[in-house]
DNA sequence: CCCTGCGTTCAAAACGTTTTGAATGTTAGG
DNA sequence: CCTAACATTCAAAACGTTTTGAACGCAGGG
């Protein structure tokens, strides 16, 4: 194992458990995977739970959840009976990933109840009181206020799922629709 | 106070909860932003405490919180003591306001921490050892990867706060209203 | 077969966050 | 000023998540 650097390591790697809980998971697994990606050799599970002080079990745990995501593969050693790891180190492969996964799924969920809603409403009309009506197309004014927002919010991730590998400032400037 | 349609309401405040949640604030705050989101008059701390069965103390810090995001405003009613709220509409605003507050922030700390540890390994290369010196090379290949990557969300960020003005959700939006 | 050296699991403990409601502030009207 | 009607605060309780370590499972070598 490779020794640190003046504390670059650990503030990096603390850097990056913070931006792990910031994007929604979990701090070790931000340690675990900022670890691997500063370790030029791949770790094993009593490496990483050595250098960041922390059970082998959770260590365990989230190497599966960081593998998920596919920010961190396995790698063979041979004639090593462990389980040494690797970071994914392409950030747009990792990006991609977790938008794929993850984002994605939560974009087309939040479309699939307003586009419920919208239905809803709009088969309910001819049994509404006027009062009831008005009420109606005010929801639906709303609904689709958020409906354009995520249609909007798909477009942007498709975008970046589809720039296979190099996405530059262009891809954002080029998102605008109006 | 009006009556919520055929379950619409519940099912979409339920959802912009779980959203709420997802983009990393709780589930109250989203369900209050909802609630009022689709009330067409201003609601009262009482209103919505009611509304959403929970204690009139939770409402309160959770509002305040919704101000300072800027998803919603205080209204005043003339003639009234309660405090009223709606909530700003203007999907755009909403999202200028978060991204302003809080992800701006976070991208910029990162950048920080990335170009101190940049630094910090420039300025002690002459004291290295050869072999240290290698790894110090290997942290700079990394860290350069993570701060391109960073340095491209900067710009992203910046781009919609420039040009969120611009952006037009009527053309993404294709619903037949009424 | 039976060790040995691993990885994985899972229940309990530690820890963190959210909710509540009673106490406390605040303001306007009388 | 006082009071009534509200809003806010905050400590304790409820609830949720993460961590731990002991128990278990599994494979390979002897």
């Amino acid at each position: 194992m490779h020794g640190t650097l003046i504390g670059v390591n650990e503030s990096t790697v603390a850097g990056i458990g913070r931006l792990a809980r910031f994007f929604g998971f979990n701090d070790v697994m931000g340690r675990l995977y900022g670890t691997l990606l500063l370790n030029p050799e791949p770790l094993s599970l009593d490496d990483l739970a050595d250098q960041l002080q922390i059970s082998k079990g959770s260590v365990s745990m989230n190497m599966r959840d960081l593998e998920r995501w596919g920010m961190a593969k396995e790698v063979w050693m041979r004639g090593e009976r462990k389980k040494y790891y690797q970071a994914e180190s392409d950030m747009w492969q990792v990006i991609r990933s977790v938008i794929n996964s993850r984002e994605r799924r939560e974009v087309q969920m939040a479309l699939q109840v307003l586009g419920e809603s919208i239905t809803k409403l709009q088969s309910a009309q001819a049994e509404l009181t006027p009062e009831e009506r008005e009420l109606a197309a005010y929801y639906l004014e709303r609904i689709a206020d958020l409906q354009g927002f995520f249609q909007f919010a798909q477009m942007a991730l498709e975008t970046v799922l589809g720039k296979a590998d190099s996405i530059d400032f262009e891809a954002v400037t080029k998102i605008e629709i109006g």
